[in-house]
DNA sequence: GAGACTATCTATAAGCA
DNA sequence: TTGCTTATAGATAGTCT
């Protein structure tokens, strides 16, 4: 969109790319709120901006509560229809190191 | 967009309901997809589907590192600039749960 | 129920205040 | 930068396969 195609790689002027950032962060939590609303979804969105901040959205469930359900799922669900799979593994290596 | 302009409500028709979260999922994820190639954020989706099929995507670092990331954050910066905020104690009670 | 088509509605890259 | 404006590129609702 916009006047002109943009190439689908990193701004490297870093003033171009917090502005690109700051549009496209809010266009992409509209997007998130509208699919969760009409399609009546669990969704969880965690962004860090280029500044190291954190942005949230959850639909319907609580941020975490969506973690759990992600990572209570068994291995082959959990990777079955995901575009990226994570091994349960790699997850229970993080998920418990504070204990 | 489309020809005509949606209700901002779940759609009732189950039919109806999966079309659009097909079609709104797909371009929800090359949003997500463009955000983190362009800007260079760390980025991670999870989405249960209609039929609670999971669909997951994460930008240059992998979804779980990523929750780590926010899990780990102090309670003060994950909350700050979150447009949902999570308390440290209700996320660990679920975190470690499993121990 | 998954793919095309296309008329319309939206998001947004530049530009300007 | 911090936000408005506007011309265009992009997403998608309804429709037909």
């Amino acid at each position: 969109m916009g006047r002109v195609k943009l190439q689908l790689k990193k701004i490297e002027n870093k003033t171009y790319r917090h502005i690109t950032f700051a549009k496209r962060k809010s266009g992409l939590l509209k997007k998130a709120y509208e699919l969760s609303t009409l399609c009546d979804v669990e969704l969880a969105l965690i962004i860090f901006s280029p500044a190291g901040k954190l942005i949230l959205f959850d639909g319907k469930k609580r941020v975490v509560e969506i973690l759990m359900h992600y990572i209570n799922l068994p291995h082959h669900q959990r990777g079955r229809y995901a575009v990226n799979c994570v091994s349960e593994s790699f997850i229970n290596s993080y998920v418990c190191k504070s204990e």
